[in-house]
Order: structure tokens, then C-alpha cells, then sequence
RNA sequence: CGGGGUGUGGCGCAGUUGGUAGCGCGCCGCGUUUGGGACGCGGAGGUCGUCCGUUCAAGUCGGAUCACCCCGACCA
């Protein structure tokens, strides 16, 4: 697909290094690749691929389109415009749904997308394809730029406005189908990140769906403590879960066992928040309530409870309600439930019309702190039974936090920082039902496509690369990324070196050996220093007293050790990695 | 979107109480150098983000605007 040059002389290519990294980037990821010369920020979370960078791009996406082939994948090139009508179809046009979106329009004033997905345009595209069983399984994918107005660009080619991605998609004609091609798919993503070299680090974790559908979904977190999400393992299994989606159980507290004591409401005005609130009560935040509400799709309120400390999980909390929407509910409301100002809300005498939801972290306490619903004023020494009813049952709404528990295992969660490197999700048949996709069974009936999709940030994983494995003295590429395999550097300009090098050079060529030849005039320091900075995995020096041997010099980027081979051991070396 | 910060040659920075810009790296030339970012001499390169204003005079003061960076974004 990309026809790589195999050699290269650096006096030929036209990008330099950086002493020192622009003052503007942060991102260890960001400051190296621009200092070595592999890409250039065009603006916030957009950059351009120079040639070396442009080169690991390429072994990047080889690797993933290698993969994607092995299991059947077709690769096809979708379009950066996407008609509104589509979108429209399923619901996801109004910036209301999918707010990230880069929107423009034609000159005759017709809206347009600029891609951000494609999972409308693939349905589209295979309309015309699928009528029947005999026309699936099949996977579709395509490797290009996505478009999304994100708030904040950040971390480099990491969090990007655009950036390259291999988006793939499956189409089964059941579920049971639709389970193993996404179980297939799940085997080539754990094949890409071992031979990109992060295999060791990347775990395939639960999370929400987002945007795309109401399932879970998969993603593929790289550990890197530049990482955005937070994903909670539980010890010595495979089970890994974003934080967004963890179950939790609250570490019991310590007692609650005491005698009741009376119900008082305490004047704390202006109070607000269960941190201040504890300080000003002058108990643990433990036994403070979060009380929060919200108006589900239907209207109907939910008052939701944790204890203080802990967050609501909405994800969770629309989960247990059933709603396909939760919205936290405005002022009015609150003041029209409650009666009181935001700030105060608990669950004492609510209206019965309010659906109560309460985390189980409140399950076992007694004498605990909750707004009395009044502005000002918060109850304390509340129990469960006397001052208001025992919930039937307690439920998991909350954040998970660190030292909370696997419900299943009992298990205390060890957390780890990630990135996302990939992820897959199952849509079910939300999108070619919305779209009229469906095929005919052997007996001339109508069913249902089950849908997948998979999605690896090219770009991202490059950033990723560059993060996890760079050293103080620069970028470090696995071999099978690197821009090229061997530094090849002549020390000295010497007749006798030059030729050497060049009769090297040409054998590396030869045998297929992507070189990178420094063969500027330059000092050796600088020539090292740069070499180690460009990351290439193998370093080769040619000077007059390896010459004077008939001998090179081999130095691995990861290893300190320096040894003396001959051209021929050498070349034996460099064709086994 | 809220708060904070920064915009001065390609990159990193300095620029006092306003008087028309300087340093390091990099670049060009010559020479000496050549195993971990050399040294000497001589050069080139900036309407100080943009616009408006104050002033005899603005990189410097005031206002607006744009860009970039960081933190936060309903938390009952």
C-alpha cells in the first residue's frame, strides 16, 4: 500500500533535531516527537506527520491492516463529508446527542458532518450489497482521519481534533454470530498490540458504550501514568473495568452498632458539599449523604443517595432506573420537590411520587448525616426504620473509588492509569434497522443484522509508543515501528571510512534492511545524540579503527553493551529481527 | 464554557523608570577540529501575535481581539 523507502541519508532528509522542545508542549509524547522532527503542530491537537513520523504511522497501520486482513477484514475508504440526512436517520445529528462534532455546509446551504464516525456511512454503503444470508458474515474496515471537536486537546497526539483511526465493522445475521466474529476481532487486537510492542501492558477492560450504543463495550487500556482513564483490576484475574463502569462495595464502616440517637435538624447555613459539611458537623465524612436528583426520560424523579465521599455513578443510576436519559433536575425542581434551596436535599418526607434510589454504601449505618430538605438546615442521626422506611434494597450507583471492592470476588480493586488504545463495541442492530439494512434467511424471511464495531487510534498508539518507551536521551521504537532499523553512522570522513560505509550501505539494501544513514559532516557526539533522540532501535559505526579490523560497531538503543562485529555477523544479526 | 498563564528571528529566552531590539542554540562563509551535541573569526535573519488608542516617541502604558498552554466544568 505505502511504498516504503528502504534507505535513507540523513543530508537527504530535510527534517532536523531540537535542542530544546517548544515551551508550548507538556506531553513527554509531544516534546519528543516534535524535537526529533517526526511531526508538526499545526494547531491545538492538530499535527502534521513529517517523514519519520509518517513512517511509523505506516508500520503502525501495516500491522493493524495485516491483522484486520488475517480474520477476513475488507478494507474500503470512506468520506471526511457525511450527509445530515444519514445521521438523521439515527438520531445522532443534533449536536444535542453527539456534541463533538464538526459541522459545515455547502455553498447552496445544505448541512454536512465532517467525520467523526462511520458506522451510518458503512450501513449505506452495504444497502445495495446485502439481500441475503449467503452475503454474511463480513467484516468492512477502512484506516483515515477522524474529526472531533474536543473541548480540550491534550497530551499531544494523544487527545488530537484529528487523527487517524482503523475503524472496522462486523455484520452477522444473528447473535450467536455476531459473538464470535466480535470474540475474533477481540484475538486480532491482543495480535496488533503484541507486535506493536505493548502487549504486555494492554488489557482488554469492561466500559460504557457511549454514544453508540446503550451495551457495554470493550477497550484495549494501555497502563502509562499519562493516562486519562482510571481502570480497576481485580488482583491476579483478568478482570479490568473502567472506572466509569466498576462495580463497587464500599469498605464497611467501622461503629455502627451504637445506640440510636434522636433525630435533630442542625442550622448550617450556607453549607454546602460533604466535605465542609463534616468539618461543620464535626463527623466523619462517611456518615454524611450525598443526596442528588435526577428527571428520567418520562419525567419521573429519582432521588439518588450515597454515602459522603462517593460520587453517582450515572451510568449506573440510568442503568437501574431504565431510562435512556438522566438529567440532573434544575433549580425549580429541586426547590419543588424538596422545598428547599439546592444544597439540601435528602430523603426525608419526599413526595411518594419521588422514585428513591440508595447506594449500598448507606446500607449499614446508623446515627448518619442527610439534608433536611429545608435550606439551611441538615438532619442528623438518621436511622433507617425509625426516621424513614428501609429501602427494600440498597443498589450500586457510585463512582468506584480506590480501596472499594469487587462485589463478585470480595476482592479490594488495585487502580492503574491507562490510556485507551483501542475498543470494540456490539450495536446490536441499531444502526441497520435505523437504516433499512437487512437480509432474508433461507426461507425468503426478514431479519435483523447484528452489528459491531472496532476502533484503534492509529495516531494515539504512535503517541502512546513514543510515551511508554522513550529514556532521558530520547524516543525508543520497538523494532517492528521504528522509522527505520539501523542508524548507520561513519565517523570521520576518512577515504577509507566513507567507502566502508557505503559498501555497507549498499549490502543493508540489499537485504532488505531499512538504514538511515548519518552522513552529514558532523561530529560523532552530535551523530550519537541524535541517533538516540530519533529512537532507531539499531546503531552501526563505521570509524578508522573499525575499519583498520574490517569491522563495525553494534550498539543497541535499549542496551549499553557495544560490540565488534564483522559486516558479515552483522548483516546475520539485522536479518533475524 | 469559567479561572489562571504566555505570545519578542526556525527553537529556547532577556529586554530596567516608554527613546525604534539583544543573548544562547540553529543557519551561511573561512579556518582549526572530529568517539557523546567542538572552537575562533566574519555574516544573514525580527514592522516584538493582531488591531485600536495614549504619547514628540510604544516590545514596554490602556483597550479590544486572536492564538497557545495549564486547571476546572453541573456535584445537592
Amino acid at each position: 500500500m505505502y511504498a516504503i523507502i528502504l534507505i535513507m541519508r540523513r543530508t537527504q532528509l530535510f527534517t532536523k533535531t531540537l535542542r530544546q522542545a517548544p515551551a508550548d508542549e507538556t506531553a513527554e509524547n509531544a516534546k519528543l516527537l516534535i524535537r526529533a522532527g517526526f511531526v508538526h503542530k499545526e494547531m491545538a491537537g492538530v499535527y502534521a506527520y513529517l517523514p519519520l513520523g509518517l513512517r511509523v504511522i505506516e508500520k503502525i497501520k501495516t500491522i493493524v491492516r495485516e491483522e484486520m486482513n488475517a480474520i477476513g477484514g475488507q478494507e474500503l475508504q470512506m468520506t471526511a463529508l457525511q450527509p445530515r440526512e444519514l445521521f438523521e436517520q439515527t438520531n445522532r445529528w443534533d449536536d444535542a446527542v453527539v456534541d463533538n462534532w464538526f459541522k459545515t455546509e455547502l455553498k447552496n446551504g445544505a448541512r454536512l458532518g465532517l467525520g467523526l464516525t462511520h458506522e451510518e456511512p458503512i450501513v449505506d454503503i452495504l444497502i445495495p450489497y446485502i439481500d441475503s444470508y449467503r452475503d454474511l458474515p463480513l467484516y468492512a474496515y477502512q484506516i483515515g482521519t477522524k474529526f472531533r471537536n474536543e473541548l480540550r486537546a491534550k497530551s499531544g497526539i494523544l487527545r488530537g481534533r484529528e487523527f487517524l483511526m482503523k475503524d472496522m465493522y462486523s455484520f452477522a445475521r444473528n447473535q450467536t454470530e455476531h459473538d464470535e466474529l466480535y470474540e475474533k476481532a477481540a484475538a486480532a487486537y491482543v495480535r496488533v498490540y503484541d507486535r506493536l510492542g505493548i502487549g504486555d501492558r494492554t488489557f482488554r477492560a469492561k466500559a460504557d458504550g457511549g454514544y453508540f450504543t446503550e451495551n457495554y463495550s470493550d477497550e484495549y487500556q494501555t497502563l502509562s501514568p499519562i493516562g486519562e482513564d482510571t481502570l480497576f483490576h481485580v488482583p491476579g484475574t483478568d478482570k479490568w473495568f473502567n472506572q466509569e463502569v466498576a462495580l463497587s462495595q464500599a469498605p464497611r464502616l467501622e461503629n455502627q452498632d451504637g445506640e440510636e440517637k434522636p433525630l435533630e435538624n442542625v442550622e448550617g447555613k450556607g453549607i454546602i458539599g460533604v466535605n465542609e459539611l463534616a468539618k461543620f458537623l464535626e463527623i466523619p465524612m462517611e456518615q454524611t449523604t450525598k443526596t442528588m436528583l435526577y428527571v428520567a426520560d418520562g419525567g419521573e424523579v429519582i432521588a439518588a443517595a450515597v454515602r459522603g465521599g462517593y460520587d453517582i455513578n450515572e451510568i449506573k443510576l440510568r442503568k437501574i432506573v431504565g431510562a435512556k436519559n438522566l438529567k440532573l433536575a434544575d433549580e425549580a425542581t429541586v426547590r419543588k420537590i424538596t422545598g428547599a434551596e439546592i444544597g439540601y436535599a435528602g430523603l426525608l418526607n419526599l413526595p411518594p411520587e419521588v422514585r428513591i434510589i440508595v447506594d449500598e454504601s448507606c446500607s449499614d449505618r446508623t446515627n448518619f448525616e442527610m439534608g433536611a430538605n429545608q435550606t439551611n438546615m441538615h438532619a442528623i442521626n438518621v436511622n433507617w426504620g425509625r426516621d424513614l422506611p428501609l429501602p427494600e434494597k440498597f443498589y450500586d450507583i457510585k463512582i468506584a473509588r480506590e480501596s472499594d471492592l469487587d462485589p463478585e470476588t470480595g476482592q479490594v480493586y488495585e487502580t492503574k492509569k491507562s490510556v485507551e488504545a483501542g475498543n470494540i463495541f456490539p450495536l446490536e442492530s441499531k444502526y441497520s434497522d435505523a437504516l433499512d439494512l437487512y437480509y432474508a434467511d433461507e426461507n425468503g424471511q426478514r431479519h435483523s443484522i447484528i452489528m459491531g464495531c472496532y476502533g484503534i487510534g492509529i495516531s494515539r498508539t504512535m503517541g502512546i509508543i513514543a510515551e511508554i518507551f522513550a529514556d532521558e536521551k530520547g524516543l525508543v521504537w520497538p523494532d517492528s515501528v521504528a522509522p527505520f532499523q539501523v542508524c548507520l553512522i561513519n565517523v570521520g570522513t576518512d577515504e577509507n571510512v566513507v567507502k566502508f560505509t557505503t559498501d555497507l550501505y549498499e549490502k543493508l539494501q540489499e537485504k532488505g534492511i531499512e538504514v538511515l544513514w548519518d552522513d552529514r559532516d558532523a561530529r560523532p557526539g552530535e551523530k550519537f545524540a541524535d541517533a538516540d533522540l530519533i529512537g532507531i532501535p539499531h546503531r552501526v559505526v563505521i570509524s578508522p579503527k573499525t575499519v583498520e579490523r574490517g569491522a563495525v560497531e553494534y550498539k543497541a538503543r535499549t542496551l549499553d553493551e557495544i560490540t565488534i562485529l564483522s559486516p558479515d555477523e552483522l548483516l546475520k544479526k539485522l536479518t533475524c529481527i
